[in-house]
DNA sequence: TCTTTACATTTGTCCTACAAATATAATAGT
DNA sequence: ACTATTATATTTGTAGGACAAATGTAAAGA
């Protein structure tokens, strides 16, 4: 009989909470509410939406907890300039995210890296280059590259992009990348295989040449990850 | 006198929710909770961490909307596969995240869509192409392009790498990267300027050519986008 | 006018209660 | 002995009351 409503049946089936928190972020965004507005108190929000002041508690700790509003005991709440990794953070469990999104994060970083060429060159310092230099000098005496030195290399490079939010999204998804790529090829951690371009050499060019060549060193020191994208 | 304190302050200042959620998250990484194990009921927790049932139901509230565990009305809760992107999701509004933030993501979308050629040449299909190509002869006919011919264009680029996420992700990025854009040049909306090298170029090196030439032409293609990023 | 005091406000936390639907146990019927 | 029905227990969702504690505000006093 009510086979059609098909799609709006999630819908109705949203608790309390669930409407509430929905309703409180469309409130926000139709009021154009800023970092330091003042919200209404609970008891406000959970008399004029009818509802228990313990649904309205439920929801604004969900968006307590993206860092989108602030509570001050005692003195009402504010909003409050949300954290955009927040959420994705508290997920990051490779025990519970599907095959597909551990496939997905993986691949991620494939394209990350191969697409902050632009970056690092348009904002490279000499200050930079001599630190990554120095990373560069201490891994040359290494016989291989344990997961750290990968980590230290890489990680300096995202630094220099001078894009907080990506460095940190970056390593959050390294620790999946590496738990992907561990359950791929089952070898036993800290054995990097022997790199075509090694990180002296993308620094060489990332000093003296250009994008376009970083690219093409950077595509060859991943090929082993690459080589998994094939369809 | 506990001036030596410094980083520990902030978790001194921890509200219950917010420990029962790490303590939470904590008990699921150690215990190897996979989805669809079933959890301990409320009352439950709330005893074993000697807290009220109202604090727990806060912390599991939160879990919940990041899809982490599914409650069952009458049945009890169960682990489940979080969405990934659910967190951001519900952050991303311009009148609250920090221009830093904004700033972040205009970047995000360059890099993206820079890193991405690898993929659409290792997975593209005639199926793909032919949809591809559909789409740039009905831009040939018009004499600008606006944002939707834009987000058709790109929009079937990132369904040709075959990654949900990436594609989702990539969606979601796209109003603030519009909202960025258009408060930087002032400019009014459905006017994109005359790129030197077209969707048609795009296409046609996509069919045809190779990686690297995709990369070269897409950045000429984004070329005005790229000039903001020079520090 | 300034200081002190009393009061009101508001979040954080705890408690109790009950509806409703499911799972489980108990009972009745054949 | 086996099935069908009924009763009971479980558990989440929701409501509502209570109070501590700290802050802001108003009132009172010097």
């Amino acid at each position: 009989m009510n086979s059609k409503l098909g799609l709006l049946e999630p819908l109705e089936s949203l608790s309390m909470t669930d409407r509430v928190e929905n309703i409180l972020r469309e409130y926000f965004t139709e009021n154009a509410f800023k970092p330091g507005d003042a919200l209404p108190n609970e008891l406000e929000i959970a008399q004029k939406l009818n509802v228990s002041r313990n649904v309205v508690r439920e929801a604004l700790s969900r968006l307590r907890m993206l860092g989108m509003i602030e509570a001050r005991p005692r003195r009402g709440m504010i909003m409050s300039q949300p954290d955009l990794l927040a959420g994705i953070e508290k997920v990051l469990n490779p025990f519970i995210l599907s095959q597909s999104n551990q496939k997905d994060i993986f691949e991620l970083r494939l394209i990350l890296e191969m697409g902050i060429a632009e970056f690092l060159f348009a904002r490279k310092t000499q200050k930079d280059l001599d630190e990554l230099e120095l990373i560069v000098e201490k891994q040359k005496s290494l016989p291989v590259l344990s997961k750290e030195d990968e980590i230290e290399f890489h990680g300096k490079l995202y630094d220099m992009t001078g894009n907080e939010t990506f460095q940190r999204f970056q390593s959050l998804l390294f620790p999946v990348f590496e738990h992907v790529f561990a359950s791929m090829t089952n070898q036993k951690d800290n054995y990097v295989l022997v790199d075509p371009v090694s990180h002296a050499d993308l620094f060489r060019i990332l000093r003296d040449g250009t994008p376009e060549a970083f690219r093409k060193a950077m595509h060859k020191h991943l090929e082993v990850y690459y080589n998994t994208i094939k369809k």
